[in-house]
DNA sequence: ACAAGTATCTCGGTTATTCAAGTATCTCGA
DNA sequence: TCGAGATACTTGAATAACCGAGATACTTGT
């Protein structure tokens, strides 16, 4: 095997375990907080994408209408989101993250991992970060066109 | 915000969305081959680390040890995995998985995948490759320490 | 105004997961 | 060596999550 594809394995591999980390640890804070994991993962959309609509939410997870349904009422419930109706489409449901239960609620318990991020970006070059973001967007870019926002 | 921070950032924001998709295209494969989420995941971790035992299986998932047998009951019955006794202790089980049957159920489903990710690395040079996975590896040792193998 | 399309919700049935208890095996000190 | 305690997995009942199909409400286009 030569040096490039070894190189290209290990990367690999690495981003599996990466992500099989990720996922792990959501689960550890999810559970803490007594959220499953479908659970986080709509809070972690809606923190990334802002207001979004179940039907949205539905092709994001892969979830049907009735379950994204079920989770929204049980975030909306704990007080972690909150429901509106779309004042242009009043079919439509807009799920907005409140900021404040966030921060109270969830943001201490991701507050580590924020710091170790930083951590590890820090001792990058700008010209590094560049390579890695790029990377995760041609990444992105490879999955299904899910166009959101 | 500095140009810094702004890279940062967006590094993150695409690191958070890369994620996303791939749990989504977890979800989405495994729903086609039948199999539930819980499924999918051990199965990549299975052909990442080799042979593993329920307890190392659920410490991985964040699964019970009750939810780890009805797992790997699932997937022995599909054929995906084998169970054997490990010999130094008879209490312990080795999950095994099963490379035929993943080359015929599963490989086709994420070769897709393989390729397009060997796509977006071949577009990149040797030192790139490094800058990444070296990304990889620090952001690994930053979780938990999950001693493996 | 009407038909078709879209967005969300409801609800019954299925499946997945947890929790607690049970069995088997191993470890280690008296 | 023998027994207590720890470890590893499984089982079964209860809980929770999820899907799927149909119902409701609104929008769009003709």
């Amino acid at each position: 095997m030569s040096t490039r594809e070894e190189l290209a394995a290990e990367l690999q591999e690495r981003m599996v375990r990466f992500i099989a980390d990720v996922i792990l640890f959501n689960h550890a804070v999810s559970a803490k907080v007594g959220l499953g994991g479908s659970d986080s993962q709509f809070m972690t959309l809606l923190q990334s994408y802002g207001p979004l609509t179940p039907r949205q939410l539905s092709e994001h997870t892969g979830l049907t209408s009735g379950t994204v349904t079920g989770v929204i009422d049980r975030l909306e419930g704990i007080g972690l989101i909150t429901r509106e109706p779309d004042p242009n489409d009043r079919r439509k449901v807009l799920v907005t993250p409140s900021s404040e239960a966030i921060q109270e609620k969830l943001a201490p318990l991701y507050a580590e991992q924020g710091r170790r991020m930083h951590e590890v970006l820090a001792g990058r070059s700008d010209a590094d970060l560049r390579v890695i973001s790029d990377f995760f967007r041609d990444s992105i870019a490879n999955q299904q066109p899910l166009d959101i926002a």
